[in-house]
DNA sequence: ATTTCGAATTAGAATAATTCCAAATTTCAG
DNA sequence: CTGAAATTTGGAATTATTCTAATTCGAAAT
């Protein structure tokens, strides 16, 4: 099985023609590829650009179109920054995006061992978390 | 002084002619009203609809730019969910946003007493954090 | 009170991301 | 193979927001 969360060389071939009953299509699986390839958050018009490098003839309407489908089968993660274009994320763990003001690039952060949003929230009783985005903006030290 | 977080039926001349160094004209004073009297989270289109109430003559531009001028003043806050229209909030307090997925409301949810959310983030050395948004989804609890 | 001048307001046009649509193509099941 | 269903495609439509250029406003100086 291939790794999901790893991978600098993919190629359409190398899907299975399904990944949590998604049925895995050329476009689908080169889309998948763009992102896993570089893991730079591209937005969809990014990956529009690059499936192109190998893809020619593929349209935006379909990349946007795979996104969509990747997304709602939970393969890729879609991340919203204030008002800009969505970007589109592999990494399926619990984190954050920090996006530094001076590169403007977006990092991953998770939080330290052992604790959980919920914890630290003053919720009403019964309350249930579906969906959780937590963003951050500023200058990311040196790592 | 009048009160930035509670108040009911406030009218433009209620406002300084100045607030944290913005000149408040009529226009900004009656969008910070409106912002401040239902405090229900308005997108910029409802608050241009609420707004004309009383002033007949304002235009959706101008809303736009009273709530740049604001925002950019720290006098309300901006808030963005996923990739719908801005919303607008007159709490300043380090807060989140939970959006109830049967009713559409946004609640404020604030940190447990003493909680900073920097300490339970894994941030390399030396990272100033600049901006925070943090925004929930589900269904929100019973109080 | 009048003039002046930068700031603010206005209406409408422009932009940009995303979605919609209808036709063409591909894929799957039988 | 054959038909139905799903997917892809290009272009048009939509929507929130920004831009533009002309007008108006308002505070300070005369």
């Amino acid at each position: 099985m291939i790794s999901l969360t790893n991978n600098k060389d993919l190629k359409p071939e190398d899907f299975p023609s399904d990944i949590k009953g998604l049925r895995m299509t050329k476009q689908r699986c080169e889309v998948l590829a763009v992102i896993l390839r570089d893991r730079d958050h591209p937005t969809a018009n990014d990956v529009f650009l690059r499936a192109q490098d190998r893809m020619p003839t593929i349209s935006l309407a379909t990349v946007y179109n795979c996104l969509e489908a990747l997304v709602n089968h939970t393969i890729v993660r879609q991340v919203n920054l204030d008002r800009e274009s969505s970007r589109y994320c592999p990494n399926l763990n619990d984190h954050c995006h920090f996006q530094d003001e001076a590169s403007g690039k977006i990092h991953d952060v998770v939080f330290k061992e052992g604790i959980k949003l919920e914890d630290i929230l003053d919720l009403p009783k019964g309350t249930e978390i579906s969906h959780l985005d937590i963003s951050l903006k500023g200058n990311f030290g040196n790592k």
